[in-house]
DNA sequence: TTTATTTTTTAGCCTTATCTAAATTTAAAG
DNA sequence: CTTTAAATTTAGATAAGGCTAAAAAATAAA
């Protein structure tokens, strides 16, 4: 059984290896985790101990077959109860993140299958992550960051990187959703920030917001 | 903000004075909570500190307002989170205890608001106790324990008082639930043990059941 | 290829929540 | 009213998870 700030590493250390590559190191799980190096370095020869991360002094960490399945694990419960916020309380998407971080850690494998059931069986959360099914299967999607698209092209909002209630709430304000068609109207050379039209408005966005904007195109 | 420890000790210490009056002995806190006296020492030190116990040395602890309120709502939280897994997730009532002690500490007011009101504002958890409001409230409810009844008197099932497993599986074997008309058919002066009839069945059942089956009578 | 800088690890300390063993206080019994 | 027993508290340890400061290793710069 892994404790609460066990599974919390695994679920960091997973998502910098989904967004960075293989391999990461002390500072990058420091800085995610707003700890100190030192924390880090504890708790991966911790983890290294009990073999769900493979981890070489000075090289980083990696997880093992069996830490990305308890990763995968937590990230499904995240996402399954997200949903659950979102479709049967009502809540609005971006107040659901620091309740599911709490509710990832419940340990009942029955109560997520119940919940999967109940919800189901979603295949996206409120933000568009797709939800790892029971044997830890995320289905690949394929979606591109709006800030690689090109002048006039075209896709649909399918997600969302970061899930900041701030990010969402302006998105709110510009009625950009899971859903919305997006196009670009013009883009920057200089600083990568574009025009673009959605729903019959046009908005002007800096590359930050184009970078955690994910589209299918069209 | 309180810690996990923190919070089951309030609970425990709730629970145990509403059963045996103010004034809670150490050893009944260790044994309830399955842990040393001196931990509870400790610990009650700490709660004291904070204002939500008052106690003096070798006299025993209680809860002071705010610790009552904190315990309450604790309780509030489990009894929700109860109703939920049985009436919307399909659980059986033996199995959601362990799952709500952990649900029981999720941190988020409006959630449980939300979850209230998703569940139509339920009165009684699925054991029967009740469950406050969200000002703590709880509405006093006329139950009996079945042991106070005499030869002959009737009396509808409204809760248990215990609601471990076992027992609950017991009940369930003899289909006894919340609802369930039972019958003193005849009660043994010697262990007090009984004989009951419950669905036009008839059952012997120990004391220690009847100590533990709350009734309605009428 | 040395030197400087950054990254990572080690060493030592703190807090929370436990424990065992010993000491102390209260309650019970003779 | 002592003595014994039971309950409670104190003292000292331990394990988890974090911190600061210093040391060591790796990387970058000159």
């Amino acid at each position: 059984m892994f404790t609460l700030a066990e599974e919390n590493y695994l679920k960091a250390i997973f998502h910098l290896e989904n967004d960075y590559g293989a391999g990461v190191s002390t500072n990058a799980i420091a800085d995610k985790m707003d700890t100190r190096a030192s924390s880090v370095t504890d708790m991966i020869q911790k983890l290294a101990d009990k073999k769900v991360i493979s981890y070489q002094k000075y090289k980083g960490a990696s997880l093992t077959k069996k830490g990305k399945s308890i990763a995968v694990n937590i990230i499904r419960k995240h996402r399954l109860w997200e949903v659950f916020l979102v479709e049967k309380l009502d809540f609005q998407w971006d107040e659901v993140h620091e309740i599911a971080e709490q509710l990832e850690h419940i340990k009942s494998d029955e109560l997520i299958q119940r919940l999967d059931l109940f919800l189901e069986y979603p295949d996206f959360d409120p933000h568009g992550d797709p939800i790892p099914d029971r044997n830890g299967y995320i289905k690949p999607t394929e979606k591109k960051l709006l800030s690689k698209l090109k002048k006039n092209q075209r896709g649909i909002c399918v997600g969302v990187k970061e899930s900041s209630a701030t990010f969402l709430q302006y998105l709110d304000t510009r009625k950009i959703g899971i859903g919305s068609s997006i196009t670009v109207i013009d883009k920057e050379e200089f600083d990568q920030s574009m025009t673009i039209l959605v729903s019959n408005k046009q908005f002007f966005i800096t590359k930050k917001i184009a970078e955690n904007l994910y589209l299918k195109t069209i």
